[in-house]
RNA sequence: GCGCCCGUAGCUCAACUGGAUAGAGCAACUGCCUUCUAAGCAGUAGGUUUCAGGUUCAAGUCCUGACGGGCGUACCA
């Protein structure tokens, strides 16, 4: 429908005169005030300056030269300030409804990344410890960007970047050490910055368990360190799992110096002039980039900072293929993201196919005062102890409600309200209840055939039929700003629709073709709730 | 100090990237269950979009400057 009205408005412009490459980019917008028409272009307000006249007269006369279908359009008319606004034919709205319920698990699906290969990047936290509510945001809102991007065409590749080297693990190694002996009773000193939760203790006692105490005489934490990070992993992936999450792929940090990649980045600096020694450090010069300093590459220990192996992974993602590379992470890393962008840029990378999405801090709220949490001490709260507390559904549901870009407040209480206060429960009731009613119709009904649609006149009906067909738009605006919560505001539009209607029109006790014409409807109204919430990641359940 | 993000109803947040009368949920108030799930519906009230300028047909949205909050500004990740 919107590149129909574009194509006929741009055959009114021409008529009246204005040259091709003057047309301005035309869009198309659904008023939010239904009064206002089905939808609505600003094109002649835009055009004021090229035509010297106001942009009501400019709005006129589009409308005096539109050629359009009676068919899938009954009429232009003038509004406002300059707007046309376009009411659709019911015709069309009814031919539509019939399509959704023949595209029925496809509804919704887009070919606006058709072919785009994507690599989405995230969670990529070291094997140190448990995903804690932190985490959380970052895993749910990777991993619905990319089921936003599958649903839009791309091919999509979900991929987790760690690090089992270094100085963390090397602590983790020695923590879990320390633990173990501890258990076995004998004294240790628990390493300075340790990591002291208690599934440090609990990795100890399994390794007591398997070895008795034949660790004791280990020369240093290796053996501890490999332990806890198998553990972690495993643990980390079972929490993924439970959120719904799967990982295509998961890239080693140490492979790229095995490959000779951060080699590579460095001796390419070298010759740019980018890169020179100070005080035993390798440093990029970042000012030339508009930073206020230099950063450090490698330290004066040999050791590298983590913005070399990350330059040298996204160089590595491109050569692998991906049209988009898209990075998740928390808005305490967004001082690397420039460095990342100049190093490729410098490798010969095009850093237009980089892009990285930036979420807020969450604070958790329960009984209405914030929770404190530092990582290191064992005062945080895991995903897993906040999916026990709230469920599965709600967790996913909670992280992807606002805009990635604001602070998000976690309601504990609220969340954990099995009831009216929870905005989860909204949709999903609002599916369960038309599956409700779907199966009593099924007893009901013998085949009926083709529903005659057009016995849907109601204006509750028309309104609900209309927010039906806007879903494949929701979805791609949802996908182009890689903003889940602009599906979640779309389905609760949708919800509150179909309850409109379900208070207006009765389904069952109809005679009979208006009970067909209506559950079909409904049937409609589940599929899309089922899909958006699929693309969520969340359960649509038939009964509650 | 500098950089990024934010400031919208009592609270938590939307607003299709510049469009028409700024919308939801929670909290408050008024109605609605012998009829398909009341985990619901209909309605009332609640706003100088932090402030001051600017840009234009049009600004919550863009630019400048204040004020307030968060994060960063490491040879930590």
């Amino acid at each position: 429908m919107e590149t129909y009205l574009q194509d006929i408005i741009t055959k009114a412009l021409l008529k009246i005169g204005v040259e091709k490459d003057q047309i301005p980019q035309i869009k198309i917008e659904t008023p939010r005030d239904p009064s206002h028409g089905d939808a609505a272009t600003n094109a002649a307000m835009l055009l004021t300056k090229t035509l010297r006249n106001n942009p009501r007269k400019i709005a006129e006369q589009i409308v005096e030269n539109l050629d359009f279908d009676q068919d899938k359009i009954t009429g232009a008319e003038v509004a406002g300030p300059g707007f046309i606004n376009f009411r659709f034919a019911e015709n069309y709205l009814y031919k539509e409804l019939a399509a959704i319920l023949k595209k029925s698990e496809n509804f919704g699906r887009t070919d606006d990344n058709e072919g785009k290969k994507c690599l989405v990047e995230f969670v990529s936290a070291n094997p140190t410890g448990p995903l804690t509510v932190g985490h959380g945001r970052n895993a749910v809102l990777g991993d619905t960007v990319a089921r936003l991007l599958e649903w839009t065409g791309a091919d999509v590749q979900r991929e987790y970047y760690f690090n089992n080297a270094g100085r963390q693990m090397r602590i983790l190694g020695q923590s879990v050490q320390a633990r173990y002996k501890e258990h076995l009773g004998v004294e240790s000193e628990f390493p300075e910055g340790g990591y002291e939760g208690a599934y440090i203790a609990e990795i100890a006692k399994e390794l007591v368990d398997e070895h008795g105490d034949k660790l004791l005489d280990e020369p240093d934490e290796t053996v501890f360190k490999e332990k806890a990070e198998a553990a972690i992993f495993e643990e980390i992936q079972a929490t993924l799992r439970r959120m719904n999450i799967e990982m295509d792929s998961f890239f080693n940090e140490h492979s790229l110096y095995e490959d000779g990649s951060i080699q590579n980045v460095i001796a390419t600096f070298r010759e740019k002039g980018l890169a020179y020694d100070n005080d035993g450090a390798v440093w990029f010069k970042t000012t030339n980039f508009g930073k206020d300093q230099d950063t450090v590459l490698v330290k004066s220990s040999g050791e590298p900072t983590y913005r070399l192996p990350d330059i040298a992974y996204h160089a590595k993602k491109l050569d692998r293929g991906f049209d988009l590379c898209l990075d998740v992470f928390g808005a305490d890393h967004i001082d690397t993201y420039p460095d990342v962008m100049s190093g490729i840029e410098v490798l010969g990378y095009d850093k237009n196919k980089v892009e990285v999405i930036v979420y807020q801090f969450v604070t958790l709220v329960k009984d209405g005062k914030p929770y404190k949490m530092s990582t290191r001490k064992a005062n945080y709260v895991t995903l897993d102890e906040l999916m026990n507390e709230v469920g599965e559904d709600v967790t996913r549901f909670f992280f992807l409600m606002r805009s990635p870009n604001t602070h998000l407040e976690f309601d504990v209480n609220q969340a954990k309200e099995a009831g009216e206060k929870n905005p989860v429960f909204y949709l999903q009731y609002a599916h369960a209840r038309i599956q409700s009613i779907l199966r009593k119709v099924d007893e009901l009904e013998e085949d009926e055939g083709t529903p005659e649609l057009s016995v849907l006149t109601h204006d509750s009906e028309v309104a609900l039929i209309k927010k039906l067909l806007s879903f494949p738009e929701a979805v791609t605006l949802a996908a182009a700003h890689r903003e889940p919560h602009r599906l979640i505001t779309y389905l609760n539009e949708l919800a509150s629709a179909f309850t409109s209607f379900y208070h207006d029109c009765r389904i069952i006790g109809e005679e009979k073709l208006i009970m067909h014409a209506r559950s079909e409807l409904a049937r409609a109204t589940a599929r899309v709730l089922a899909n958006g919430l699929t693309i969520l990641g969340i359960n649509a359940p038939d009964r509650m």
